[in-house]
DNA sequence: TTGTATGCGTTATCAC
DNA sequence: GTGATAACGCATACAA
């Protein structure tokens, strides 16, 4: 009788096997599978062997909503990003997605386009259901982002906000080395151009240049604010042809880029009339003819340690706060002498 | 007393709010608050307003978990593609997540790195938590896709198997155009350098190149497979100069752009001496010099698309289950007479 | 070691 | 139109 009435709760729907259906299969209680498929050892060999034989059989996947209601964590993080397209990220979501993947986590991605607004938005969508937060690149207000970090576990990539942790690059040893090289060639006069307003590196990365320039006594002038594309740099040749300058350093590759096609069209020579360098050495940097001098980061190295850093809060460690991810100076044609 | 004993069951700990505290704060039951929240317009006006007011008051969030353990649905789609920092996919990304996030969906994203194990895995531990799934280049084997297929909704891209959806490129017009530009130059005798063997994509170029080739008159040999990669494409060379041919069409825009670069360090001027086609026209490829001829697809389009169709799908309506996306010919300088 | 009972936050079924 | 109540699948406190 008993096992011929079938199932007291078998699986009705075209529904995935529950618990409940491998306990029903290895003849033991709910509670047991449970057991003997989250904290393995805490169970009798036999039972578990039992258990788990019928899980394989009844091709048995832990719900994760179903975990995640009671545990309140759901092994997932969310990265939201600027620009999916701008090659920088590519690594970053490449390093991210790696370590979360490795560590049973999956991650969720979002792009803000630029925009703080969308980025809020993305953020406030994706906050009950992830454990952890990394922001690359916010458009966000300092305030805004301890709010949130305040909320989950957050870290910054290139951004750095007062209490909040963050993976940075080094910019000073990357534009040391990038003014010494362009000293030695012998350029006194240098256009900065500038990233987003509300990018934090670009800020940096200008401070750095007016203290090592002035310790030279190198001319600086900024250009911008430029949009952090190829656009970007294409419209900004104008302002540099009337800046007068023998090189130009861009916020970034795709902005040198821009601007390099524009000063081609120009018919100005790189680096014989004026020379260009820029940051992050992306895909296309030594693509592109001269190659561009670039100083280098580790992007995705960035986001491996961004995950890393959730993941080890996550299973209460406490992580240094603030990691320095060193840049390197990447010398190609595109710069020469004065 | 009853206002001032508290809560029966205020949010203890530093939980968000639930509709239990919405519910207590409008001063009605929590089953109000759902309907409410999830299907405006079945509940009196007034008593609308104060549920949302009070939600708005105690900023509160559904808990997705909650609505996905009792409705099935996750609102979460995967993408799954096979090597992220593979410019090809930055764009079906891209469109695939805005396309999600404009309908209300999280996308979550996951790397095979080339290899149909891990694509396999990725797959069985996004299944429980996904209400649909978006294959692009997959390396599994067609049953394998067809098994997924019917477990939940699931859609192609750049590949086809019988029975499932997919979106493709329209292979045939763009090998069409690039043969009869290469055959307008004067070229009879040309290379294919194949991509992966598990290339759904490779295959269908290779068809229709020896198709049109032969209606042509024209010579074609086989070089491969090759990594998808520009190192595969500067591991090609040999091969190609060995096979004497005037022209060579590259699976893919990475390796086109390998292949130029070991022909420069060979010495060897493109077109003059050897001519060189890809397919895709990733960023990049009009930055190599000279710049490459190639077969632009839209990628972009392919991930809205694929969103789209899955969207539609969970929304109970029956999309076409092929879409051809069509293509274009992009003649640069790579390209030249015999 | 294993089973029983309960709760996580929401939606759906059924009354009223 | 609105309110109880059960159920989704899992994890844990407690009991055995």
């Amino acid at each position: 009788m008993t096992h011929d009435a079938g199932p007291e709760r078998s699986r009705r729907k075209s529904g995935a096997a529950t618990i409940y259906d491998v306990a029903e299969l290895a003849g033991v209680s709910p509670s047991t599978v449970s057991r003997a498929l989250s904290k393995p050892g805490r169970i009798s060999a036999a039972t578990e062997a039992r258990i788990r034989a019928a899980a394989e059989q009844l091709s048995f996947r832990i719900n994760p909503m179903a975990r995640a209601l009671h545990t309140g964590r759901t092994s997932t993080l969310a990265l939201v990003v600027a620009d999916i397209t701008n090659p920088v990220v590519f690594d970053i979501v490449r390093g991210a997605e790696q370590v979360a993947t490795a560590e049973g986590y999956t991650l969720v991605i979002a792009e803000s386009q630029e925009s703080g607004a969308t980025e809020a938005a993305a953020v406030q969508r994706l906050l009950p259901s992830v454990d952890g937060i990394i922001l690359a690149t916010s458009r966000l207000e300092d305030d805004a982002i301890r709010a949130l970090a305040q909320q989950k576990p957050l870290v910054l990539i290139n951004r750095a906000v007062d209490g909040v942790a963050a993976i940075l690059p080094d910019v000073e040893t990357g534009v040391a080395g990038l003014l010494e090289l362009l000293h030695d060639l012998g350029h006194r006069s240098i256009a900065y151009l500038s990233g987003p307003t509300t990018s934090w590196v670009s800020a940096r990365r200008w401070e750095h240049l007016l203290e090592q320039t002035e310790r030279r006594g190198m001319g600086l002038v900024e250009i911008g604010p430029n949009a952090p594309t190829i656009a970007g740099g294409t419209e900004a040749w104008r302002r540099v042809r009337a800046a007068k300058v023998t090189a130009v350093v861009a916020f970034n590759d795709l902005i040198a880029i821009g601007l390099m096609q524009a000063m081609a069209q120009a018919g100005v020579t790189v680096p014989d009339d004026m020379s260009v360098a820029g940051f992050d050495d992306i895909f296309g940097s030594e693509l592109i003819v001269p190659a561009l001098t670039t100083v280098r980061s580790q992007l995705e190295l960035a986001g491996r340690r961004a995950s890393s850093h959730l993941l080890s809060r996550l299973s209460g460690e406490d992580p240094t706060e603030a990691e320095l991810l060193s840049t390197e100076l990447v010398t190609r044609g595109s710069t020469g002498p004065a």
